[in-house]
DNA sequence: TCCTGAAGTAAACGATGTTCACATACTAGG
DNA sequence: CCTAGTATGTGAACATCGTTTACTTCAGGA
């Protein structure tokens, strides 16, 4: 983005668009080409500055290090993602029946499921293997956090009567295991992974569904297998 | 085999002496030395071979490139997760009854659920974020594959009656999305990731084998959600 | 108008992956 | 037993990386 016109041309708008010896707007700049890039955490920061045209040692005006650089692309990522969610459904007003309910859940896996595809490298920055640090960094800054999706989805579930028991810890927890085990194994060579985005979701939505329904029959698991695998 | 005495020691240095001019076996030593490192993919190709008291282009021996070296590590990882899985149950051998059956899911969960806790590093450099590449090259090896436990542990629930329907595609993406995600999250700041492993590993069997009994009430979940979110 | 601070440059540092020419040690063949 | 050949190591070098330092340029208020 060429600092085309910022809200106020207090500075001399006609020489700094010529590129004049100050870039105008580098920090943003340096975000937009972090985040548009295909593996953001391979990235190299002395690119990332030629890209924009200016010395690496300009990047550090703005950013701490280099680390830093990645945590505010990651905390961008965040909120697009909180946004998805918001798009959903409207957390504050509770599902209308079981239908609405069950849609709402498929919403949100379609959600998280579309945000890993449309934006892989910023959901791989996010929740990749590296990203503990990342996450620890999200904040919410909304009135309702991002994590608080997921749970309402299950509670309008029960609310509904969709589910017989209320949701608790573990609920939430296998629910959020099949939604982003799904978006980790889509585009591996997992048979199936390749599916349709909206189908995936409705079927991992069906699933989650399905497993929170107590079986007919009260016959549990064993307590432990037959063959416990090393450790 | 660490040749430790050579003949005749008539070379300069000490240092040398210890081991004498040639390492032995510095293939495995770098294998070993990448296995046992807190960060296998953020290694340093110089460090390790510092640690193991050899110069850095002698690496380059016996792999190609670091990138090579980290394939090979993945390869190693790849064969213990196969000896986890064929630990876990006898593929050859089918259930005996419904029990054996959902105790075959649950200790192929706590296989994989094992692995990931006890080598996290390796773990992440196999499934991590940028790990396609290195799951291309699972060569697995072994008469059956690793790939096959998981739709045997489930064709072993429809045999013995367990589930209703024999498994697709799709029980088999959805089951691994349930324990691949588990795995995931665990350590993670999601409420509940840290349940001990072998009560993870049965919450999660438990919930992939509900998941796959079609509910009591035929309603499934309408094509589309309420509020589509945005691409 | 000058002067202060923000935001750029240029050069350098150490660490990294990788390559090259060279040195060494093991091994096979006469 | 010597010797050639090959596998395996060394050492120096290259480009690139993140990062720091000292200097320069520009904008805006006293």
């Amino acid at each position: 983005m060429l600092r085309a016109v910022t809200s106020a041309p207090s500075r001399s708008a006609q020489a700094l668009a010529a590129r004049g010896f100050h870039h105008g707007n580098l920090r943003q700049a340096l975000l937009d080409a972090a985040l548009a890039a295909p593996d953001i955490e391979g990235l190299s920061l002395r690119q990332l500055a030629a890209g924009i045209g200016v010395t690496p040692a300009a990047a550090y005006r703005h950013f701490a290090s280099r680390e830093d650089l990645l945590l505010e692309v990651a905390r961008v990522g965040f909120d697009r993602l909180h946004a998805r969610f918001a798009a959903a459904f409207d957390i504050e007003r509770p599902p209308r029946d079981a239908a609405e309910a069950q849609a709402r859940l498929q919403a949100l896996a379609r959600a998280y499921l579309g945000f890993a595809d449309t934006e892989p490298a910023l959901w791989r920055l996010m929740f990749g293997a590296q990203a503990a640090a990342y996450r620890a960094t999200a904040a919410p800054r909304t009135r309702r956090p991002t994590h608080d999706y997921l749970p309402a989805a299950l509670l309008g579930l029960h609310r509904t009567g969709v589910v017989a028991a209320p949701p608790d810890e573990r609920d939430a927890l296998f629910a959020w295991s099949a939604i982003h085990g799904a978006a980790a194994l889509r585009g591996g060579r997992v048979p199936g992974a390749q599916l349709p985005l909206d189908e995936l979701a409705r079927e991992v939505a069906t699933r989650i569904v399905r497993s929170m329904r107590p079986p007919p029959e009260p016959a549990g698991l064993p307590e432990r297998p037959s063959g416990p695998p090393g450790t």
